[in-house]
DNA sequence: TCAACTTTGTGCAAGCGTTCACAAGCGGTA
DNA sequence: TACCGCTTGTGAACGCTTGCACAAAGTTGA
């Protein structure tokens, strides 16, 4: 059993392997796999704006991040840059896409449709993005059948079958905190081997299974951190002698 | 303008000050402030299972980390474990939440309120933490009054003197994309210094103003990066020899 | 009181990820 | 063709994070 987000995922390279795409794809640093699909949503949008050709610099600044940075991300899919001019968008977009494996589609699965479930039933922005939602499941026998966004829920019991007929390869866990290991081992159970969890637990999964949380208390809490941190500095400044407004008021 | 996360946070150390609370939250990696957050709701069902006192490998387990990453994350906010024992749960709790500012509510503002934002103000989690809900906006006039969560909405254009009045430390962002930096701007100039965005766009903020970004997109682009790895990791064992079992079929 | 045992707190080294800086390469121009 | 200016791609340095390993410090039991 290995917690969030296997750590030890004991990279073995084989010996003799070609340098290719397959290769590359392992060396790519989390990091910069969520940075390419940011990359990637700016490109679309530069796309729609008739937007052809985008310079490291650019690009970099409507991401939010430094251009070096950027150009290093693009390195680990490849060269698909022009020196001297910058990248041609839509090449970039399609590099992308098949690098973080969006050429094929991903069906979702979203397990309890309360408050939460709903939204991400009704949301649109998965299916326009390469991954339908195409089953969703609750406990609650009221909600059995009942169409939500399109698609009648099903059963918690049935997840096995449906999942393994719909070829389902993401699960979201939108139930309460309680039941969210239960449903996760249901889903792993089923085959599903990527995971997303909106419960605040720790899931316990195996190795090769891959766990995200969206933990919302937790981003709360890191602001809140930020706030108390800004306000002791200010208290800190003003004991060693500098005002709020940063002017040393007893030099 | 600095975009998402400000980077060149320029710590400033006051020479002489004195190596006490404030001195030691800015030392704090934000990777560890995350994994408190993450002790902290851990701890507190300890708490609520009557478990008094825990052994940095039982929290670590529980918090799927390494134990030893743990003690150095409770190690940068003080001394609190008894050698031999363990830490005592209460103490722990208490400290986590002075070091986080929990000590202090932290007013929330919803913005946006149609699937997203209905489920955010309707969620208990938030003011069960210390992060009350305190007002919602919309630009939707027949939103306007109507009470979502127990808190009418407002217009979005009342959101200055709404969000002084009401102290409103956090502002959440769920509106359509296009809507979103002119919101985040608005909300700035109310004086909201903290933002977590749902939208997906790259907001620019001032370097004074925190953003933190929940982006299901990007995670979901993640979890499929890892499922084309895994099928490109088969492929390529099988052509190196490997069976998908794992077994060296051909050695 | 003392020894055996347990668990914390942390110095240190290894590993990643980020940033800098610049050679290499390309298009445009004379 | 030769040169110039611009932008990429990347080696190398740097700094942050992680994980190991162990001394320090406490408890327990005799
Ligand atoms: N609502 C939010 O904005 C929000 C924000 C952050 C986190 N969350 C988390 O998301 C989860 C869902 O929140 P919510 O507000 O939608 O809760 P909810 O109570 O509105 O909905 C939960 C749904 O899960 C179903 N359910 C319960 N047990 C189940 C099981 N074993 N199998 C399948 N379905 C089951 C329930 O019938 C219900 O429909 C919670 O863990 C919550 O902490 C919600
Ligand atoms: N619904 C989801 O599960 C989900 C998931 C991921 C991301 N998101 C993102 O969250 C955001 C909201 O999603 P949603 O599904 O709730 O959308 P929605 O269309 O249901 O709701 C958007 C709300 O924002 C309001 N609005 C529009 N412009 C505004 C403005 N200028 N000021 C104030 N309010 C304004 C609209 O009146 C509406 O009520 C979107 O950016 C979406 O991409 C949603």
């Amino acid at each position: 059993m290995a917690a969030q987000r296997g750590e030890g995922d004991g990279v073995v390279t084989s010996p003799e392997a070609p340098a290719d795409v397959r290769e590359r794809a392992r060396a790519i640093p989390e990091a910069a796999v969520a940075r390419l699909a940011v990359y990637l949503r700016v490109l679309s949008g530069m796309v729609e704006q008739g937007v052809t050709t985008i310079s490291s610099e650019e690009l970099a600044g409507a991401a939010g991040v430094n251009s070096a940075k950027l150009r290093k991300d693009l390195s680990y899919i490849g060269s698909y840059g022009t020196r001297g001019v910058g990248y041609d968008v839509e090449v970039l977009v399609s590099h992308i896409e098949r690098i973080l494996g969006l050429t094929r589609k991903h069906s979702v699965a979203v397990v309890g449709i309360g408050n939460l479930g709903h939204a991400l039933a009704n949301y649109g922005g998965f299916p326009s993005r390469g991954f339908p939602v195409a089953a969703l499941f609750d406990i609650d026998p009221d909600l059995t059948g009942v169409p939500v966004g399109g698609i009648p829920v099903n059963h918690i019991d049935d997840i096995t079958s449906v999942c393994s007929e719909r070829e389902v390869s993401i699960g979201v866990i939108a139930t309460p905190p309680q039941a969210a290991q239960a449903v996760c081992d249901r889903l792993v159970s089923a085959g599903v081997q990527c995971i997303l969890n909106f419960a605040p637990v720790v899931l316990q999964v195996p190795d090769y299974v891959e766990v995200r949380k969206v933990d919302l208390a937790v981003e709360m809490q890191i602001l809140s951190f930020h706030v108390a941190r800004r306000a002791d500095e200010a208290a800190n400044d003003v004991v060693n002698g500098i005002g709020v407004d940063g002017v040393v008021i007893r030099p």
